[in-house]
DNA sequence: ACGGATCCATCATTGGATCCAG
DNA sequence: CTGGATCCAATGATGGATCCGT
């Protein structure tokens, strides 16, 4: 059981100090074993450093290390440095977009205070390497971008108009399905006010969003 | 494994059957452990006769017997066949009773078609027998009083006012804590509008009730 | 003996994300 | 190579009810 960091730079300094290891190394170190199947267990990198770093997984509403205000993800990069994927930040509030404004969002919370480590996504998980972290807060800019994006889609959810919502609306955040399959349902309310039956849908952050931060971090 | 009964005299002749029977008979033909502290698995009878007979727990929202329409309950009788608790029907909806009239409201449809089974409440589990079952819906009259118990429950939630119900309230029905703990929350709604964090509830019936329709029946 | 408090098993939902067809 | 679809672990909520102090 590793402790959680005491302060930011513990936790960095740690975080550091994995760079360059495989995955295979931090999880024998850990006592964590590889999933049968890989492609299966999605989360598990993600699991795997919040162990290593000891962040205390407490409630959904908190970050991964609450006393820090810091939230950890961990993204997966080719071999020329882009990310591979999108980055999942948080679900959409559908039932209760209405009792939010953008600082109180739940994509501001989460994305206050981020501590991103890239990962390799080319060898056998056991061989991929660990990369250089970057404790990343967003610039005035960056602000600026995903207040607009969240505010576009905040609208257009109190209008009651999920469905005029596509994923390729938002400069950095995207609104996409998230969801355990395509039967998942959630509550929304249509144009009306009345109660419907839809996808549960998340954040996302773009690739061209996610490379930026890391290269100017 | 059951296998689901087809009919309702079916069910019934399968209940009728268990009469007499010790906890101990069933658990053991059905591969069914007992706890190490009775005490402390307060649902281990009722969720050993659902497997004794069959039922298919698929949903929270379907009946024991979805295809009969039929819910069903243990019961614990004192030596002079008095029920020894109230039983409980089904949590409070805290947050959307204002959707909902008598005929749509859990309460009677967790109660339009119940299996009662009796169980002794005195011995050392194991040989506690099981009782002669009833199959029972409301009499008009019953009807009668559970609406009237619940539409004061309604009206009262409704307008805001859930710290006005105590649970001396009601003729069959009473509302009372259920929940994991005294900590536990739930979203009500005040007297404005204004959503407000609760101790969940549920309906409970008075053994008075139930006495009287195990007699009946 | 009443009624506020509680306990276990099981199902549902969320957070960790990546998969993969077109 | 985008974006709709999906997967596992772990937490949260619900249904099965009875416990136990006053």
């Amino acid at each position: 059981m590793v402790q959680p960091p005491k302060t930011e730079d513990e936790l960095v300094t740690h975080a550091q100090q994995l760079c360059g290891c495989t995955l295979a190394q931090v999880a024998t170190s850990h006592g964590v074993d590889f999933p049968e199947d890989i492609t299966r267990a999605k989360g598990w990198i993600g699991q795997l450093l919040e162990r290593a770093l000891g962040a205390t997984a407490a409630s959904r509403d908190e970050p991964d290390f609450p006393h820090l205000g810091i939230e950890l993800k961990t993204i997966p990069l080719t071999a020329t440095g882009k990310p591979k994927e999108s980055t999942f930040v948080t679900t959409v509030p559908l039932d209760h977009m209405h009792e939010l404004d953008w600082p109180q969002s739940r994509v501001a919370r989460k994305l206050a205070r981020v501590l991103w480590i890239p990962i390799q996504c080319e060898p056998p998980v056991h061989e991929r390497h660990i990369g250089w972290p970057t404790l990343w807060s967003p610039s005035s800019r960056q602000q600026r971008t995903l207040e607009t994006d969240w505010t576009e889609f905040a609208n257009l959810i109190r209008a009651g108009h999920l469905d005029a919502i596509d994923s390729t609306m938002g400069t950095a955040l995207q609104v996409r399905p998230k969801a355990a399959n395509a039967q998942a349902r959630r509550i929304a309310f249509d144009e009306n006010g009345t109660p419907q039956s839809t996808l549960p849908r998340g954040f996302y952050l773009r690739p061209t969003f996610t490379q930026s931060l890391l290269q100017q971090g």
